[in-house]
DNA sequence: TAGATTGTTAATCGATTAACAATC
DNA sequence: TAGATTGTTAATCGATTAACAATC
């Protein structure tokens, strides 16, 4: 039985949903769009009408059957769900092939997320700037993540490494993990762990690729009868 | 009403799950453990004991109540279940940072999964070796997957060129596509799509980081009482 | 008003979890 | 036999989908 409390929970596959959402908006605010029906919003994220609509009633957004959702209003109810009033601050643990790659990625986008420091072994990588982000010796990891309020962290590292780089963030203050490490890793309650394992994720799709069998979102296109 | 047919339909949690399993079978292998209860295997990859036996008892692995499964004959029963008899060709399209860091991410992992073509539209990356893989110019990537009987691509490319390049994969004859792009895919019937989405991913470990959630794999934790 | 959309409430579906007989 | 595990069958849980009254 889940504690439920006052608020209804809310689940990792909506928090995603609402990711998807904001960059549509932004999208369609680009285009100077006003506003979107549900259905428009379904067909450009993958998803069905009623399942947006349900989306947006859990975060209180309301529409209006004439003119369907204001774009604007949308956005800025999906920003104040998603995002930390003051920004959250990232730790990327392991600055290899991957966690360069990583760094790269997101230093071109503009998130309310800030990677605010990156933490190698490796005296070859620390010191250095890659991707605009400090690289810090692990020593330093605790009173780094301390000091700048680090609550994210992304791990990069070898699987042997994994666990113990874990606990270690944790024990700073760390709440969220993004592991990319095909390793499972055991956190108390109240630490959340995404799991990012590409090679599951790649043996996952060659084994439909072969086996031929359709992905639940692919049935739905059904309902989408557009144009 | 999906279709069903005369196999129950495998989901793609089931075939994660799978690959998962494979990866702590080849440690216990290596470190010459004979036998594992179920209860052993859940512990090490973070599930129950009565998932783990149904997962094994979907692709018809048996183990017996005095000893548990055995290891080596568990293995061959999953690698039999994921891979394919003569391995799989596998394409990258898009060499930036994320796909380089890609290549060099499965280059060092022995999978039967190969990849076997890059390609980019860059013709400074066009020709060039990375990571042991050469890439090729896009304009080859019909003829090449064609001839090398690909059928799994990973697409790591501008957000803006995604569904073109996709609809050029299919059409060659892909069938599986594991997609890094923050686009949805409009695919036919029949092709597998995966989405890898690290800005989602991310925002999504930030949100409950905030919020404090346990994801429910975190609740489970309380049944596993080990030691 | 008429047509289309919103948002709620009920029904369906699937996956996870629990319970238990069979087995070693 | 006794204790623990396997594998099946039933129950629970949650999420998705359908149905419909309210709204513009």
């Amino acid at each position: 039985m889940p504690p439920k409390g006052n608020k209804r929970a809310i689940s990792p596959k909506v928090v995603a949903r609402m990711s998807r959402y904001r960059r549509l908006l932004l999208n369609l605010l680009h285009d100077k769009t006003e506003a979107v029906y549900s259905h428009e919003l379904a067909r450009l994220c993958g998803s069905t009408a009623p399942q947006v609509r349900k989306d947006l009633v859990t975060i209180r957004c309301s529409g209006c059957p004439a003119k369907g959702y204001n774009v604007r209003e949308l956005l800025e109810q999906i920003q104040e769900f998603l995002d930390a009033p003051d920004g959250q601050q990232v730790a990327l643990v392991g600055v290899g092939n991957l966690g360069r790659a990583i760094l790269g990625y997101f230093a071109g986008r503009r998130l309310h997320l800030n990677i605010a420091a990156a933490f190698d072994r490796d005296p070859e990588k620390v010191d250095r700037v890659v991707h605009g982000c400090r690289c810090h010796h692990l020593d330093e990891l605790a009173s780094i993540v301390r000091e700048k309020r680090i609550d994210v962290a992304i791990l990069a590292v070898p699987a042997a490494a994994a666990q113990e780089l874990a606990d270690q963030l944790v024990l700073a203050g760390v709440r969220g993990i993004l592991n990319f490490v095909p390793v499972p890793l055991r956190v108390p309650r109240g630490v959340y762990v995404e799991d990012a394992d590409m090679t599951s994720s790649l043996e996952c799709v060659a084994f439909f690729a072969r086996e031929g069998a359709d992905r639940q979102r692919n049935t739905r296109e059904r309902h989408n009868h557009t144009g």
